[in-house]
DNA sequence: TTGTATGCGTTATCAC
DNA sequence: GTGATAACGCATACAA
């Protein structure tokens, strides 16, 4: 029984025309209050709800964003949506998820999302690869916002955070604690990301005049078992680091797990700091210092950043216009600071709730 | 650009009608090889994608799913939302999220998620008060899964855990571990898992011939900082249980942090288990040993169901002679085996790793 | 203020 | 095998 009375059925019970009916599920100004009323009874009589189906093709709005993740198995999302969700049930919105991992063609994907009006906007979280062509739809004047770690999109709304300096904060960190030899373990040279933590670590040993070991630097994929394997390399040498600062967290849990292993204590024998700031890292033994993203934040400075961009559409013209003087204008970015949240692992001790 | 070319300009450019473009889109059987690979290529050199809400406005297959939830913000949710994505990722259907939260009519929140054919069907997580629309929806032929620790809805497929035993099993350990004063800290007395988990710490109880004392038995909401009062409401009786059930993580973890705050130490002056394994628990200082509800195999078997209903979608004839005769034939029930985790805040030692 | 008519882009039902 | 054409349910420009 659910959709089918439908606007004609209303119409008909209140003796008026669609137009009528749906003037007022529209809440337009120019209707007589008093038909208004009797229309508005007999809807809630009938129990009737819009065919938002059919209220998208005929154009109306449709009160969908889209979310367009990697993959929804990816930990980090979840701080991400967090953010997002606490923003989206305070709006009337509706959260449409799209993986674009199990398409082959990421842009029909992506074209299927927008058919038509079924989505409002879409927040691009890590999309990868996709981000070109998300790129080319912003620039089209489709509300789109990228959140990423990996770049920096040109031209379309961004919302990342400053890799650089928090991993140049990390290093520093270490080195004021004592340490002069720090290995680093590297995310894959893909990611615009590794590059630029990387970066930051060199930042910071230049700033100490310490000038770089080649072996202590390691690539690894920003999974755990690559940062046990790193582990055993880095360990394994014959003047081996005090201290070392993993690409990422889960790297990081790699680590640990060897030195448990092999009877290594952190931080007495070796200290250590990842990045991200993922949810256990709080929990790990000894827990983690770590770099933290503030996905939470970035979630929900992304989506209101989009819905913003919904509800004040940039006309083609000012678009235009913008992109002819100042592109920055009219493309909003928004970098996050990161913190480096000290707990056990970097040897710089501090009381921890156990929760 | 999106959008902009329609299955018009496809049959115009092929020289064929509409209707020949809209059979090889969909892969009837009953077109010319010849005709079908000439407008196949139009479609592909014009990256034609069709307009889905127009195809479900004509009455096509949508391929989402409708994924609705109390309230994304609810931690319990993502370990439910890994294994439906999980599943989701691997199939062609999309997830569209609603929150039932931020609407006063959730009536109308669920007519919407059915509005003509958007949705094929409908997982219901934890739903709450709005399970018996659903049921009535379900009794309509609608595809709905239920997953919910709360209660066993009659007439809608249902995916849930064992409570009851669940919380035998742990109240048993307790007492094989020596331990004759246990207290439990209940849920709020309107779910009935609260009551179900109740039962359970009763029937352990009665199993070892201990009779029941008021005062070892508190109501919490569920959240942690119940947890905490009831710690010091248990704590400070004149003779304190020497171990507690919690009727949920969150609740055990208020008491670990009353404890840690007064110097109590678990497991030495008194042991603890919880109720749900949130990701944290295997984290928390000393690790939690806690009753495991399989929330990521609920999710997978959940919306395995759902699509399976979906695609075998039951006849209206066929429903109502199952009625009449045994319902459960009709309407799956899924109910997972918990699974009690040890380790450490029990006091039964094992080693736990790290991570 | 209200009604009429048309369009949205696709699928399905007929004919041919 | 293929082509008209009528739905689908609503919004909207235009007419009254």
């Amino acid at each position: 029984m659910t959709g089918k009375v439908t606007i004609t059925d209303i119409a008909r019970l209140a003796g008026v025309s669609k137009a009528t009916v749906s003037r007022v599920l529209n809440r337009k100004p120019d209707v007589d209050p008093e038909t208004r009323a009797r229309v508005q009874q007999i809807i809630d009589e009938q129990g009737f709800v819009p065919n938002l189906v059919a209220t998208v093709q005929a154009g109306g709005r449709s009160r969908f964003v889209g979310m367009l993740v990697q993959s929804l198995t990816w930990p980090l999302i979840h701080e991400v949506m967090q953010g997002v969700a606490e923003i989206i049930e305070n709006s009337d919105y509706e959260l449409i998820l799209y993986n674009i991992t199990h398409t082959s063609d990421r842009a029909t994907t992506i074209d299927r999302v927008f058919a038509k009006n079924l989505t409002s906007g879409i927040l691009a979280v890590f999309p990868g690869q996709s981000v070109q062509y998300l790129e080319t739809l912003a620039d089209q004047g489709h509300p789109i916002v990228v959140i990423d770690d990996q770049g920096k999109p040109t031209r379309a709304p961004w919302v990342g955070a400053d890799n650089r300096s928090g991993s140049r904060d990390a290093v520093r960190h270490l080195l004021n604690l004592g340490h002069r030899r720090i290995a680093h373990i590297q995310g894959p040279a893909k990611y615009a990301c590794s590059w630029e933590r990387y970066q930051g670590y060199c930042d910071a040993l230049a700033e100490a005049n310490i000038s770089l070991d080649p072996r202590l630097i390691r690539v690894g994929d920003f999974e755990a078992p690559s940062g046990y394997t790193c582990a055993q390399a880095l360990l394994g040498l014959s003047d081996p680091p005090t201290a070392v600062y993993a690409g990422s967290d889960l790297m990081a849990y790699g680590f640990i797990q060897y030195a448990e292993d092999h009877g290594v204590r952190i931080p007495h024998d070796v200290a250590l700091i990842g990045f991200d700031d993922i949810l256990a890292s709080a929990h790990t033994r000894p827990a983690l210092t770590t770099v933290r993203q503030p996905f939470y934040e970035m979630g929900r400075r992304g989506i209101e950043l989009l819905l913003s961009l919904i509800e004040n559409p940039v006309s083609p013209a000012a678009r235009q216009l913008a992109r002819r003087s100042d592109p920055t204008r009219i493309v909003p970015r928004i970098e996050f600071e990161t913190r480096l949240v000290i707990r056990e692992s970097c040897g710089a001790e501090r009381h921890t709730p156990a929760i």
